[in-house]
DNA sequence: AAGTGGTCTAGACCACTCG
DNA sequence: GAGTGGTCTAGACCACTTG
C-alpha cells in the first residue's frame, strides 16, 4: 500500500512522521470522511513499529479533528473541511496578515496607571498596582477596525516603555524581551452600540452596531499577563468558535 | 504522602483514578498554582504501576488544562480557575438550566421546505432537498430571549414531525429517536441591529444591539445535523470564548 | 471467531534542565 | 550527574463490534 517512509534518524518522532503521513492522504481527499484508516496492529506491522506507536500516531491524529475512533470498530476519517479558519489567540498583526490585510496602528496613549477593579481581577494583581495601558486604534488597509485598550502589569515587563516601538507586534515584544508566550485567552463579547467618541474614532455612525471585547491573556502555566478592552466594527468582523459538547478534550472521562 | 488508593478491580482505568486523585488535590486547593505535581517516576513508584500508566494519568491532566509539563524540568499545577464557564455546545434548554433559569419555547412554525442556498452548504446536502424548517422563540424565565430558525435534514430523520413534542429538547428527541449525538458545533456571531419583526417578538425597542448567529451542530464523525440562524438580545447576553494558541491539542505540532 | 481499539507492563534510550 | 519528561519496544489481556 505505502512504501515505507519512516526516517528512523532524522530525530522527527516516528508517531509523529506517521501522523504526518495519514494526515496528507486525508486533506488530498484521497481518503474520503467515513473511510476507515488503517488499524493500529496495520500500521504496526507495515512500518515496523511498535503497535504503541501506531497507536500515538493515531490518536494524534484525532486530536487534530481528522479522524474518530470507535471501540471495536476501527479509526475513521472525519468529514471535517480543512480550510476552515480554527479560531486561534492570535495578535491582531498576526490575524490581519493572515487575513491578507495590511494592519497598521495609532497608539493614542501609552502610559502608567493604577490598576481599577477589573483589571485587577483579570490580571490577578491588587487593586492600584501599577499597570501598562496602551489605547491603540487599529486599522486594516488603511480603515479603522477597533479601538483597543490593552492593560499589562508593570512588574511583569518593567521597561516595556523603552522596548516597544509603535509599530512592533506586542506579543512579539512580549516573548523577545521576556520570554513571555501567550497560550491561550479567554475573551467576552457583547453586542452594542457606538459611542459618540467611539464612532468619530471608527468612522462609523454613532449608534452603529459594535462587539464588545473583552480579552485575558495567558501563558502556558495559567498566569494572566494582559487584559485588553477592545471596540469592533460591526459591520467588518464576526465572532467564529468551535464549540465542544465533549467535557474533556482528547477521549478523558473527567467532569470539571 | 498518599495512601494507597487505586482500586486494580473496579473496572475503571489506572490511569483515570490516578488522574481523578491529582484533580482533587489541584481542585481542592491543596495544592498551589506553580506547584510541582508528583513526577512519572515518583508516582509509578508509590503506586505500583508502570510510568507509562502514570504518565498517561498526567498527560490527560494537562489535557484538562489543569497542569502543564515542561520537558526536564516537571509537571506543574496551572493557575487556572475551575469555576470558569468553559462554553460547550449545548442546547437551549441545557443552557438555560445550567444557569438556573427556566428555559422556555414558544413554536413558530415547523414545516418543510427546500434547503437554501446558505443552508445546503452549511449541511452538506443538495440545493433544494427537504429540510425540517422549525422556526421558534425561546424565553428565560418567561422574558424572550432569542429567535431560532433550525434547519435538519429530512432525510436523517424522516419521522421528526411525529416525534417531536414542542415542549421537549431537541438534542434529546434526535438522541433517543435517532441515535444521533451532537459533538461540536461551528459557530459565527455577528453584532448587529434588531429588525422590526425581531424587535417585536423579543420585545426590544427598533435598533437594539442583538447578536446574529449562524450555528452548524455536527456528529462525531463529522457529519453535519443542523444548521440555525438566531437572533439574541444584546442585553441579555454574552458569547465566552477560550482561545488557543496552540495550532494543536494535547501537545502536538501539526499545522493544519 | 476474528479484528478492532483501550489499557497495562517493564524495560530502554534520549534531550532537556538544574545545581 | 541526577532528575525530569519524550519517545519507543514487544509483549499482554480486555471489551467491543461484526460476520
Amino acid at each position: 500500500m505505502w512504501p515505507a517512509f519512516l526516517d528512523r534518524y532524522s530525530g522527527v518522532p516516528l508517531y509523529y512522521q506517521i501522523q504526518q503521513h495519514l494526515l496528507e492522504e486525508i486533506r488530498s481527499g484521497s481518503w474520503k470522511a467515513g473511510r476507515a484508516v488503517p488499524s493500529e496492529q496495520e500500521i504496526a506491522q507495515r512500518l515496523g513499529v511498535s503497535r504503541m506507536t501506531a497507536r500515538h500516531a493515531l490518536k494524534s491524529l484525532c486530536n487534530l479533528g481528522a479522524a474518530y475512533s470507535q471501540h471495536g470498530k476501527g479509526t475513521f476519517v472525519s468529514g471535517l473541511k480543512f480550510e476552515k479558519n480554527f479560531r486561534q489567540v492570535l495578535s491582531f498583526s498576526e490575524e490581519m496578515r493572515s487575513r491578507g490585510t495590511r494592519p497598521q496602528s495609532k497608539v493614542l496613549q501609552f502610559r502608567q496607571a493604577e490598576s481599577d477593579n477589573e483589571v485587577a481581577e483579570a490580571l490577578h494583581i491588587g487593586l492600584g498596582e501599577k499597570v501598562f495601558v496602551l489605547h491603540r486604534v487599529r486599522l486594516a488597509d488603511s480603515s479603522p477596525l477597533c479601538v483597543e485598550c490593552t492593560h499589562i502589569p508593570v512588574r511583569l515587563c518593567p521597561e516595556l516603555q523603552k522596548k516597544f516601538k509603535p509599530r512592533m507586534s506586542l506579543y512579539k515584544c512580549l516573548l523577545e524581551n521576556y520570554g513571555m508566550q501567550i497560550d491561550f485567552a479567554d475573551e467576552v463579547a457583547e453586542a452594542s452600540l457606538a459611542t459618540a467618541e467611539e464612532a468619530r474614532l471608527l468612522r462609523v455612525p454613532k449608534k452603529a452596531p459594535v462587539f464588545r471585547f473583552t480579552r485575558t491573556a495567558y501563558l502556558r502555566n495559567g498566569k494572566p499577563v494582559e487584559f485588553v478592552r477592545s471596540v469592533y466594527r460591526g459591520d467588518r468582523c464576526k465572532v467564529v468558535n468551535r464549540l465542544s459538547r465533549r467535557m474533556e478534550f482528547s477521549g478523558e472521562r473527567a467532569k470539571l
